[in-house]
DNA sequence: TTTATTTATTGCCATTTGGCAAGTGCAGGT
DNA sequence: ACCTGCACTTGCCAAATGGCAATAAATAAA
């Protein structure tokens, strides 16, 4: 018998799900391992996985116009990771999900997830707020890409995901945060002679 | 008694609801006139009302670390304008909506969202595509705005939304597209030249 | 260990974009 | 008609960021 506290857990932090109800769901999420490097969903495939990762680190990237890969984003353990677009509108996915380091989630597919929708309300409600959890977070960073410099967007990365750091290499994060790797490189400079 | 025809047509384009279902949703609807340069929602309220826009142009805007006005999104007819962290979760909006020609449109309240989402499984999927759907085109414009230059992104919006050039002056058109109005002007300068 | 590959830094210079201020043109109000 | 305020453009220069290539450092592979 798998321990799914922390799942429970994430359910009842949102303030949605009850403790029975929690375990009740959580009676549907599956196991899944990755390890690093590996991936959790690949570009041309449907998302068809909504994953806990309970523990481990991973990121989404794409490609763009040059074959260029960028980084779109980071996930740590404690949040959910699919691709939304693909995942609810059944369409493949032009973005990539990997592993940074050794992965474990629990997970349900597209049809268990939509079966505990029309079931319970509540979870509704909770899929309803992380996709506008996710909505929200997405306009505050298009808001700092328009508005701030690439040196203050670092800065604010380092503060509120010191973990990304620990375990992506720069030219991820370079193309997460909108420059080249060589100017995170000098931004970087920069910033360690002020400090 | 009022031509819901528009509204209910929304509804079935998105062939999630059928006629019967689009009818029995929109009854609910009530009218909504906005004169030019009114809001539909401002500052440090709460989005309550999900609004159709039958006819007219608005615009969304927030305000920058130095007080300056950022557009983030314009809405023409046939079209949902609302705030969706604000609207749904029931927080102060940090952005203001305002009509930039005259518009009107049929909306309901937040209490009747949720009501009709609880009764109609139908539009409980209509409601969870419309989030969908705008979270995919707001993961889109953050991927031009880091690897497109302003003047491809200024390029591709006439291309697709060329009703925004004749509707908003270019200075929020500049902030929009993540630039200043001064360097808005100097790309259409060079554009006119080699067309 | 040795070799090959990836990652990060740095110099040099080009390109993109911004800041400021002046000037033009247009629209609304009186 | 006049004034006033916007919207937009433009010149000049500064700041931010990119492109490329060489190098160093770290990591993985053999």
């Amino acid at each position: 018998m798998t321990d799914k506290n922390k799942l429970i857990g994430f359910f009842q932090r949102s303030s949605l799900i009850s403790l029975d109800r929690a375990e009740e769901i959580a009676e549907l999420f599956e196991k899944r391992l990755i390890i690093k490097n590996e991936y959790q969903l690949t570009n041309r495939k449907i998302c068809n996985e909504y994953l806990f990762l309970e523990e481990g680190f991973m990121r989404s990237y794409t490609y763009d116009v040059n074959q260029q890969e960028v980084t779109t984003g980071f996930f740590s353990s404690g949040h959910l990771v699919f691709e939304v677009s693909s995942f609810f509108n059944r369409t493949v996915s032009k973005e990539n999900i990997q592993a940074l380091t050794d992965c474990s989630g629990w997970y349900i597919t597209y049809d268990q997830l939509n079966m505990l929708f029309h079931t319970i309300p509540e979870f509704r409600e909770f899929g309803r707020s992380i996709l506008v959890k996710g909505f929200a977070a997405l306009k505050i960073r298009m808001l700092s890409m328009i508005n701030e410099t690439a040196e203050v967007r670092y800065v604010n990365l380092v503060k509120s995901n010191p973990e990304i750091f620990q375990h992506a290499p720069l030219k991820m994060i370079a193309s997460y945060l909108g420059i080249t790797d060589t100017s995170l490189s000098r931004i970087r400079k920069e910033f360690t002679k002020k400090d």
